[in-house]
DNA sequence: TTGGTAAAGTTGGGACTCCAAGTCTTCGTC
DNA sequence: GACGAAGACTTGGAGTCCCAACTTTACCAA
């Protein structure tokens, strides 16, 4: 059982007990290819496969010309680095930075709404809908890609007004003016492959996933707006936080 | 920049292209290495890395004998295959897979708080606990692997008792007979691949994440249990709602 | 028609090799 | 001492071959 399991693993699995305990710590360089194949009696294939699977774990990072390195904590778990939600307000606040500069920019537009959009907000396929894309940068860094839709019936022409830089508050706003009231939010979280656009834009290294939301904002029992929220899935913690009333 | 970037990667587009819009429609046949070889005109190093990453995105799945195939959107999204939520309940009820049989197994033990646990349940390091580990099935399929703590000093001696099937009814259970109000729940909620243990348990294909959750039970200002949540990330969304109280 | 077998095709692991582009270090020159 | 170029080393892309294990298909015999 264990003698004929693949040579690459018994690599694998010994650096990454020595990046786990603590033998490699964060920011020690990994053996070279050519070290590998020596000290483990194995091909180069194999060598170069170990680190290629240890680096979409996420636990290594190559770089071309100087050598491959154990990966810094700080980038794996940062933890709590942008909240979700806010202790008094539960699901309330937007994405906030803790602590760092933040900045949203977005784009509002006019479209049909495809398949899933329709669903989420109870439509027919190809009803209007006002689509708004936002990109949130952290100290620069793109950290979170944002793509909001209300259906275009909702009364609100003009392009986003007050309190810039956050959504959802303008949202509320906005849904408060039209004498329309949120009584309910539903999320669902899962994990994906990034499209291609969205490594680019979001800047990811491969390997890494993202964190795909999909936001409704409800208002009895009626879908208003929907959005979907992706973020690194490495850098990011979504917080959740509800009280149990009675 | 277009003209120069590795041949895998032409390769890579054209096919994922021809899958996201349909021409080749779930469990089509993807053609082999060696007649990707002759048709991009690559050798079978592109060719297979091409296939590689496909499988990695979850696209494609790779049988072998057979050959790689689009992988079905019922694997890619089982939409709410299990809710994570109840919404007259919310966040009252766990984890209860939609229509399907489902099982749990656990074990409980007492042992030492170790640094992050002890964080959660804001106890000093080594502090007793008692740690239950489950593992929840669906059709005999391994669907989520929990671990819970609590503070080794809630009077709770029994091995676990009523409610067998559902262990936060009987942490509530506990918790009340102890005197114990639960008033607040907080979850953390991030993406990471799965230790080798994980994916071994939860049978996981290469590639595919795990959702890691981080629930904590408090009692006021006291946190009284913590949990760690690991499930497959492409099969499992989480779903919150939360009602908006004014 | 059915059953079984053999051949062809496919994946996944592995070994070598070559090369471009980048990093690091060393050493000699100014 | 400062500077710069050369050489050694490293990664990542790419090609070729080989092999074991498995699936699919085709064909032949009962």
């Amino acid at each position: 059982m264990t003698g004929n399991d693949p040579v690459y693993l018994r690599v694998v699995e010994e650096l990454r007990a020595q990046i786990v305990d603590g033998t490699l710590p964060p920011g020690a360089p990994i053996p070279s290819r050519a070290q590998l194949t020596q000290r483990f009696r194995v091909g180069e294939t194999a060598a170069r496969h170990a680190l290629r699977v240890l680096a979409a774990e996420g636990l290594i990072i190559g770089k071309v010309g100087s050598g491959h390195y154990v990966r810094e904590k700080s980038v794996l778990y940062p933890l709590q680095r942008c909240r979700y939600i806010d202790h008094d307000a539960p699901f309330a606040a937007d994405m906030q930075a803790g602590g760092h500069r933040a900045t949203w920019d977005w784009r509002s537009d006019q479209t049909k709404a495809g398949r899933d959009v329709a669903r989420r907000l109870r439509l027919d396929e190809g009803d209007p809908v006002i689509r708004t894309r936002y990109v949130f940068r952290t100290e620069g860094r793109p950290m979170q890609l944002a793509t909001s839709y209300e259906s275009g019936d909702l009364g609100r022409a003009q392009p986003f007004p007050e309190e810039g830089t956050n959504g959802r508050k303008s949202l509320l706003a906005r849904m408060s003016a039209a004498g329309v009231k949120i009584t309910d939010i539903r999320e669902s979280v899962h994990t994906r492959v990034p499209q291609p656009i969205e490594s680019d834009l979001l800047d990811l290294p491969t390997g890494v996933h993202v964190l795909h939301v999909e936001r409704t904002h409800w208002s009895g029992e009626r879908p208003v707006e929907t959005s979907d929220i992706v973020v690194p899935g490495d850098r990011f913690r979504l917080v959740y936080s509800v009280p149990m009333g009675a």
